[in-house]
DNA sequence: TATCATATATACTTAGAAAAAATAAAGCAA
DNA sequence: TTGCTTTATTTTTTCTAAGTATATATGATA
């Protein structure tokens, strides 16, 4: 049970996280305290004030005296997450102008050869990897923490969801990329009115996609 | 210590909260864990699930092993958190627009008077109360559960920064008042893009007003 | 089907030990 | 004396262990 160890229910949140995001636990799925402090050997203190963290970053859902148990995700929780995303992301987009780096620039294209790379391997996992810290690397350049945070925390949501969803979902990987290469070209032009429409059009590309392809009860 | 009573832990969070809002836990301020336990004479479990929850509020700031503080607020996360809830409550007041009935216009018209009536009397902190509440019922509106999430939680950052800010800050009401009408005209249009201007522009105003008026170390 | 007993899980308490950090005291060098 | 480092001492957080109380779910009985 060491990790990074500065606390304990930091550590167990971590693995839990982990355990909801790779599928160990699945989606409407009830966790146990007792059960979990057993399994990594520790008191039920730190295992329910990790629950408490994971309850606000939306990944479990805790009803009092009854349990707490892993979020499922309706059609009406897909829309809310990227619809949010969306419009942090383009407001993040417009303030990256200001401090995005040439540094900055050649990570980004980075990223999107690794993304390219990892299409061509068909793996999956680090696909998605690339997409995150993609899209990361822009919304951190706002240096608008709160901004930040929030939109960290519908990427761990995302990330729940795809497990729900993507799996099913051919998605057109080939679009992805090119429509990255998009908003890469759009921030490279500091045009922030362009910026914001480019941003929030892509999004609503992608949740076109979802409520099509996908039939995510709710 | 019975107050709506599902779980301990919510009721010292709210409590908590509550102490922070009013300035009896003043900005800054250490927190400690046995002393609360004492004083609400219950034991040291419940206080850390407390303030694991406010933490992630925005009220406290943990380190661990070292202690956990109210939070204090920079000019930067002034500029963050009316930033973000300008962006927020644009987009809400767009949504909003499907949702709206003739009973929210009458109670948003009355919250107005409300306002009105409380300056005249200048009680500061009713007049406070019909601002939330004004913009809070824009906001569900939008039936947006993580957007009015997010809006609440900067409600709340706005609370805490009142105190440290708004006290020595001579409000203009009057403007304030028939900015709220502006609002509540341009909602009756139901033209969204309309609607997106107004609302942001409202919060650059009040932003310029703050960064003016008042001397917020940071 | 409704009711009562039983079992299970959560919620909280109590008491205290381990570990980290803050504070105070002592020692030493400039 | 002053400034700095090292070494206790104390405080606070962190976590444990075991157990009680309470609410909910389960299941048997009528």
């Amino acid at each position: 049970m060491i990790l990074d160890h500065r606390n304990l229910s930091d550590d167990v949140a971590a693995i839990i996280r982990k355990m909801i995001l790779n599928g160990e636990l699945k989606a409407g799925a009830r966790i146990n305290q007792a059960q979990l402090a057993e399994k990594f050997k520790i008191s039920r203190g730190p295992v329910r004030e990790a629950l408490r963290s994971l309850q606000n970053e939306g990944l479990i859902k805790h009803e009092t005296n009854k349990g707490t148990f892993v979020t499922t995700l309706s059609k009406q929780d897909a829309f809310e997450i990227y619809t949010l995303r969306a419009l942090l992301e383009a407001e993040a987009a417009q303030l990256a102008v200001f401090n995005l780096t040439e540094k900055d620039f050649r990570k980004l294209e980075e990223l999107l050869d690794q993304f390219y790379q990892m299409m061509v391997e068909q793996n999956l996992e680090s696909q998605a990897q690339c997409d995150i810290l993609f899209h990361r690397t822009i919304v951190e350049a706002s240096k608008h923490s709160r901004l930040i945070n929030m939109h960290r925390q519908l990427d761990t949501q995302v990330g729940a969801m795809y497990l729900t969803v993507s799996n099913k979902v051919p998605v057109r990987v080939h679009q992805v990329v090119e429509n990255h290469q998009i908003l890469l070209d759009v921030l490279r032009t500091k045009d922030k009115e362009k910026i914001k429409e480019i941003f929030s059009e892509h999004y609503t590309q992608t949740l076109k996609d979802l409520s099509n392809m996908t039939p995510i009860k709710g």
